[in-house]
RNA sequence: GCGCCCGUAGCUCAGCUGGAUAGAGCGUUUGGCUACGAACCAAAAGGUCGGGAGUUCGAAUCUCUCCGGGCGCGCCA
């Protein structure tokens, strides 16, 4: 509602502004640091004075004067030194989030232009661990963002299932296990195969570092799992397959949902790779080195940041460093990654002139159906994948380059429009702090254990797996409802600990801007109090136990009557919204209806955290209400009514932000 | 060397498309459960927004520079 009211405003302003002084320029509005200075406020008096040359005030008195009445701002105001204040009109305000409640999502038609979202795309060959968790819930958090804001999206999942860490975990199999692929499949069915692959994987990279003689037959290895054929890639295969259900299992624990699995073999075999490695050398995208140190590939020539050489950079300098050509075709012909990824990103826009089979592959809780990409002619009801208008590639910021380079192939490739709507949805890493790394029994060298965090190795087998975690979790969210609802069943306090434990974890990586390196600590995630998720769902829970209460009540009939004369209009609101006296309960509705800026500023900044932010901020005004307004108790029935209102309506917006955010709220906790 | 990111309270972080008195959580100290659930609330203490210069009516926010830290720049993915 807020977002509403704000654009109207402003929305008057600037055609006032265009007709009263034939100017046009931005008007931007902010929320005044103080209530009594109203909701809304613009310093475009401050612009405009530069141009008519006259003092901002006096200007903003003007256009307070003389400004047509907007609808839901009860008045303007000039303040400090030019800024026009909008003070909105409370009650009407108020009815208007009621009415909006539960509502402000809006829906894309089957035909809407696509979005597809990719992100996760873990290595299918080793446990899940924290940091993919954060690529998973950003992820997944902003596809929840833009399907709220009505934009038609496609979740999918890269799966590199043919790259050297595959490879390293066959490699281990066959000849440090002595396994055939077989006994592997049969290990798969086992428990926790992905936590075997974890350990197995470590003792192959040391074995690898031992002899360096080795690396060739990693190489030969990889070499047969990419071409498709002897036990090596069959043993790919089903590594892989198991490890991507194991992932989704453990990213099912946390209410995560993908479409589609696109998996590099299929990218491969389907020759993805020589459709757009065409195109590239007719569009001399691409061009064959025949001298300096990439002679006998194929390399991209990427514009060159910058520009403007002047004088100086003569003397010293190498001569003609070939600096920024990207290799895209190995001298041996083999393609690199990058060369991939752009024959996928091709795919994707539909520009690709071929397309993959797809598969059922895994059914979520929630009944929705993730396919895979295949080989074999396709399942019935297929649904139309790729095609994007805009792709998001959730991916850390550590891949900013090679994404850049994915977008100036297609670029060169006259693509310019789809380059521009290929969007790196940047986040840092997730590291440990120094004093976590030292309990998980890793060594740290003095020098770094100096520092606010550390990362760890993966191929050492250090980090934190996602499904520990989320067992840890669980487990002392458990503790905490037997402890209070011992007479609970036990599927019931189950699914409780479930729900806390998501909320926590959920929360704790959403609450970091994406810029933000996040130093992981137990003590921090494990957390249920202050800004955490729990503090959230627990403000829903009392609130559901005041409604449930005060449904019960002997004022429950004259509640239900006053409330529905609420919905009419027939309460008059004044008196207790507006100030001095009424300025408490206003902040609060003011925030409840505010859901919609918010996630506006989200979507537009690409920053999940402003959500996760807002819902904080509305549970905590919400206990700051519930600590000063005895609901239930309040004898004037109509103010009774109103607080009743308030209280649903802070519901009904709590449950809305958190499901954006992917966390539930039970019911009690 | 080039490029990107970061430096805000004891700690962890918001605030950065310029705007009014720089905020929150944790931690510390003190107070509040016979009222709708204390996973809560109230109060206090805590700041040269890394240093300097510039642009501006106005700078934590933009520019430059210096200091300190992280990451990227492979015929790896």
């Amino acid at each position: 509602m807020y977002k509403t009211i704000e654009e109207r405003f402003r929305k008057a302003l600037r055609r006032h502004i265009h007709e009263r002084y034939k100017a046009d320029l931005p008007i931007v509005t902010e929320r005044p640091p103080k209530l009594a200075m109203g909701e809304s406020a613009s310093p475009v008096c401050f612009e405009l004075a530069k141009r008519l040359k006259k003092a901002p005030r006096a200007i903003a008195q003007e256009i307070a004067n003389s400004l047509a009445a907007v609808e839901g701002v009860a008045k303007v105001e000039v303040a400090g030194g030019g800024y026009l204040n909008a003070y909105f009109d409370r009650g009407a305000f108020f009815l208007a989030a009621c009415a909006e409640e539960g509502r402000t999502a809006k829906s894309a038609a089957a035909d809407a232009p696509k979005t597809i979202v990719e992100h996760t795309a873990i290595n299918p060959n080793k446990a899940a661990h924290i940091g993919h968790l954060r690529n998973a819930v950003l992820g997944d958090t902003f596809v929840r963002l833009l399907r709220h804001a009505g934009r038609r999206v496609e979740v999918q999942n890269y799966i590199d299932n043919t790259g050297v860490q595959v490879a390293d975990v066959v490699l281990g199999f066959l000849h440090l296990e002595k396994k055939t692929p077989e006994q592997v499949r049969e290990l798969t069915r086992g428990e926790r195969f992905d936590y075997v692959c974890w350990d197995l994987y470590t003792r192959v990279t040391q074995w690898l570092a031992e002899d360096k003689a080795r690396l060739e037959m990693r190489g030969r290895m990889l070499k047969e799992i990419e071409e498709g054929h002897g036990d090596a890639a069959r043993m790919a295969e089903i590594v892989a397959t198991a490890i991507v259900h194991c992932h989704l299992r453990t990213l099912d624990r946390l209410g995560i949902d993908y479409d589609l699995l696109s998996q590099e073999s299929e990218i491969l075999h389907l020759k993805f790779w020589d459709a757009a490695f065409e195109m590239l050398k007719k569009s001399g995208a691409i061009q064959f080195a025949t001298e300096g140190k990439s002679a006998g590939c194929w390399v991209m020539e990427l514009p060159k940041a910058g520009g403007e050489e002047q004088g100086e950079a003569t003397a010293e300098e190498e001569p003609v460093e070939e600096a920024e050509a990207k290799i895209i075709v190995r001298s041996n012909g083999t393609v690199t990654y990058v060369g991939k990824d752009i024959a996928y990103h091709l795919w994707k826009f539909g520009l690709l002139d071929r397309d993959f089979h797809y598969r059922k592959f895994h059914r979520h809780p929630d009944g929705h159906e993730a396919w895979v990409t295949s080989m074999e002619a396709s399942d019935a009801g297929t649904p139309q994948f790729g095609r994007a208008k805009e792709v998001f590639n959730v991916i850390d910021s550590r891949q900013a380059y090679p994404q850049e380079v994915v977008a100036a192939g297609l670029r060169a490739l006259g693509h310019t429009e789809q380059a521009e709507h290929l969007k790196h949805f940047a986040y840092n890493v997730v590291a440990l702090t120094p004093r976590c790394a030292m309990e998980m029994g890793y060594e740290i060298p003095a020098e770094e254990a100096k520092r606010a965090y550390v990362e760890v190795s993966g191929r050492k087998g250090q980090g934190v797996k996602a499904d520990d975690l989320i067992d840890r979790l669980e487990e002392s969210a458990r503790a905490e409802v037997d402890a209070r609802h011992a007479a609970s069943p036990e599927e019931e306090r189950a699914a409780i600990g479930h729900a806390i434990a998501v909320g926590a974890l959920r929360y704790f990586l959403l609450r970091f801007t994406r810029s933000t390196v996040i130093a992981f600590d137990f003590k921090d995630a494990l957390s249920f109090e202050g800004e955490t998720g729990p503090y959230v769902q627990y403000a829903i829970v009392r609130v559901n136990g005041i409604l449930r209460k005060g449904a019960e009540g002997a004022t429950a009939a004259e509640d239900a009557k006053n409330l529905s004369r609420f919905a009419k209009g027939e309460i008059a609101l004044g008196g207790l919204l507006d100030a001095p006296g009424g300025d408490d309960l206003w902040e609060l509705i003011l925030l409840a209806g505010s859901l919609d800026a918010r996630v506006d500023a989200a979507v537009g900044a690409q920053e999940p955290a402003f959500v996760a932010r807002y819902a904080f901020e509305l549970a905590q005004a919400f206990n700051v209400f519930y600590h000063r307004h005895h609901i239930l108790s309040e004898g004037e029935a109509e103010k009774r009514a109103v607080l009743l209102r308030i209280t649903s309506l802070v519901r009904g917006t709590l449950v809305e932000a958190l499901s954006l955010l992917g966390i539930t709220a039970p019911e009690k906790m």
